[in-house]
DNA sequence: TACGTTTGACAACGAATAATGTCAATATGG
DNA sequence: CCATATTGACATTATTCGTTGTCAAACGTA
């Protein structure tokens, strides 16, 4: 232990015209950046805090500044891409016709747009996800809960799923983001060979499907 | 290298009243019960070749005897509770009503209480299985398509899925299936927090809408 | 009974990797 | 210019695990 204690002093001075929270966050983003390529390329398994680092461009000590270990990276990549997506599904509902099934078909078109153009991205958030530990279980649920909510919320009219028969709001939902999620992984896994338009349609249909067996509910 | 090669001989003789085959795939039988209990328990990351030896109470010798790695016990733990499972949906068909409605309400049934009875097939059905490896992706995928095409098979009238509007039926399925799989996931990441039969309810309710859907568009 | 086979317990070797530590070179501010 | 903060390359340590090997005891068969 060298480390002294300089009270007033240069300890966390400027650097590079930066400040150390301004080079700390710097390279916590470049952390993230890297482990949306490594964990995009190889998945989580095979990615090493070292090739992580050589990824990043930067030494395990800096790694070790902003996680505590790969899974905590994994954590903070995770919530990046998804709200990067979150953001481009927002802004193309906002940008399409006030009308429901418009609307679903422009969130949906952003969203097979981006796991076909960024398969690094689609295998992180459609498979990767899975199996690494209780904590990123807890992850993935609550973000495909606040995803079912927002849904709901946004194409509203769609979603007003009848209570009738048993059944239950909050699980329809849920088998609706399933059937859109299942079906992009599927797509994913098999390199893409179906034509965008075909698979953003026939998930809409679900949506639609559902939509038109809840307004006949409530007529009877 | 101390082993001899005699042409006729005692080699791959009887041992407590069994052949050699027959003590083999007992051998092999007790690391996949293993597999399933340390798979579903601890999940395949932290299942290590030695847990999975004394879980099944034998020796790493005989692991190697049967399998490759940890990778090929999973697969074939995998394979082994989608047949089971597969039987015991068929079975449940089988015994139900000869009506769509019905049927589809049985086999739903009979899978979402395996997941609930069985928590550890659950989670590798539903969660291990993703991002082991490009080969287990593939059989997921496989397995998956073989689900789909049972599925249209045995409630064919269900899946009447009309080909208007720029759909294709097969993604259709997938959809179809993919909320199933999802709900269930869901259910059971929650720990089970919904009654078994809203569940099945609300899966049901989605193929019901859709068939609804594709007689709709058949009339028109 | 005698021989080779089979079994199980466990050692041992090597490889990979997470996490921490060392040290010299460089930059900064006074 | 000097003291010190900062950086980056690399070493080190400790642990874990996959895989193969050793050996003695138990067993079956001729």
């Amino acid at each position: 232990m060298t480390t002294r204690i300089s009270s007033s002093s240069s300890r966390g001075r400027a650097y590079g015209g930066r400040s150390l929270d301004e080079r700390r966050s710097k390279r916590r983003a470049q952390f993230v950046e890297a482990g949306i390529a490594v964990f995009g390329r190889d998945g989580f398994r095979a990615a090493t805090v070292k090739s992580l680092c050589r990824e990043a461009g930067l030494t395990e000590r800096y790694f070790y500044e902003s996680f505590a270990n790969s899974e905590a990276l994994f954590a903070e990549v995770y919530k990046t891409l998804v709200k990067r997506l979150e953001d481009d599904v927002v802004a193309a509902i906002d940008a399409a016709p006030a009308e429901p099934e418009a609307t679903a078909r422009a969130g949906l078109h952003v969203f097979f747009e981006t796991m076909y153009r960024q398969p690094g991205t689609a295998r992180i958030l459609l498979i990767e996800i899975f199996g690494i530990s209780g904590d990123i279980d807890r992850l993935y649920r609550e973000t495909t809960q606040n995803f079912t909510r927002m849904l709901q919320e946004l194409v509203g009219s769609i979603f007003a799923l009848g209570e009738g028969s048993g059944t239950d709001a909050r699980i329809l939902s849920t088998g609706l983001v399933g059937s859109t999620i299942h079906i992009a992984m599927y797509w994913t896994l098999n390199r893409y060979g179906d034509p965008l338009e075909v698979v953003v349609e026939s998930s809409l249909a679900l949506y639609v499907a559902m939509a038109r067996q809840s307004r006949a509910q409530d007529r009877a």
